[in-house]
DNA sequence: CGTCGCATCAACCGATCGACTGATGCCCAC
DNA sequence: GTGGGCATCAGTCGATCGGTTGATGCGACG
């Protein structure tokens, strides 16, 4: 069979230079390595890799700007998204916005090499935290729902401690809109006061 | 000069092959790799290398543990903390516990190699970001001051969205107990309710 | 032995919050 | 063109919160 070739696309040397180590000695060609979200298309764009192992979480165009383009472009190249996190936000981003698969940094080697053999052949891979996460969201379509750009926006506010008149003031807007606002968030967020609000955000990756 | 022994600790398979493969890259003997704190530590009091290289975050036994159990064995093996997260009480936790230099894992691959050099030496290396946070919070005493343990359960709750009163029931005490504690807890964190106190939790990482 | 941090409690008060009900305008999709 | 999501607004009400001041007992540290 032909070579499977890929692109390695990591802000972290460190590990960029792990997956590269790997891939390589497991009898892959890795034809590139980017540090960021614009190398990274550039050079799938270019090259016509394969596979595309992707860290989602990177300095200027992140790893989801980075799928949507390629889908965008309708590359051909399969996208492997290698990350240290799970969050839902950043799971559920990443697979709506098309990736082939998603994987753990904390996934054994094998799996890697094994995951990258699959999403060549265009083969959805998840980790299995990955996997329970996307499971329970369909279990419960209560707290799957997303925030609105504006309810994001009135929760940020929260969590630095503003008040909610405050919050009116700087968003020009009523009180009583924040209020509602607010409402809808705890309904959303299945929580009751915007501490347990705030709290839930970051656990979800919403802020932080 | 004798070439440097080192032990690599981390829990991600990937991320250890990339240190480790940079390290021997750059002429370092790489004689042990472990993947919980538990085996670092039985790795440097059997092996006792110049430097460990560790990361905090790791199942079962964590890294400021294992920097504490070594210092208390007296060991002579520098600690290089290499970890992707930079919250305010891992740095402070590590560097109290007595690591010899933290470095993140975004650091370019040469001041990874520089600092296994200059840990090896005993010399202490901080990442430009580490630097900084340790420098702000020696600046600003004010929220530099730690959660007590009860405090930090007060906001545990809080995070959930427990009520002062329900609060007050679950840890037995009286709700205007609770509220001085949640008084010295906004006073420490710098904030003036407890939506902005869970946010401050979360990004300095005592929640979450 | 004095001091300091921690945990505990009291009582008060004004400000704020969150629930509820009900309504309007907009835009997009089906 | 009808429904649905989003954003906007109103008004009321009870519950709660957060700030404040003041006080006690305890252990640690010097």
């Amino acid at each position: 069979m032909t070579q499977i070739r890929i692109v390695v696309a990591d802000d972290h040397p460190v590990v960029r230079d792990g997956v590269v180590g790997v891939l390589r000695a497991q009898g892959f060609e890795v034809v590139g390595q980017a540090g960021d979200g614009a190398q990274a298309l550039a050079l799938v764009e270019e090259l016509e890799p394969d596979v595309l192992v992707l860290d989602l979480r990177m300095p200027g165009t992140g790893g989801v700007e980075v799928i949507e383009r390629l889908r965008a472009l309708e590359s051909r190249t399969g996208v492997l998204v290698l990350t240290t996190f799970d969050t839902d936000s950043d799971v559920v981003a990443a697979i709506e916005a098309g990736a082939t698969g998603y994987l753990l940094k904390d996934a054994p080697t094998p799996d890697l090499v094994e995951a990258v053999r699959a999403t060549a052949a265009g083969e959805t891979v998840l980790s299995p935290a990955v996997a329970t996460r996307l499971a329970s969201r369909l279990r419960s379509p209560g707290p799957t729902a997303q925030l609105s750009p504006r309810e994001r926006e009135v929760l940020t506010l929260v969590a630095r401690g503003t008040t909610n008149r405050a919050i009116a003031a700087s968003l020009f807007v009523s009180e009583a809109t924040v209020k509602t606002h607010l409402g809808h968030i705890f309904d959303k967020l299945g929580v009751t006061d915007r501490a347990a609000a705030v709290a839930r955000a970051y656990d979800r990756g919403i802020l932080g």
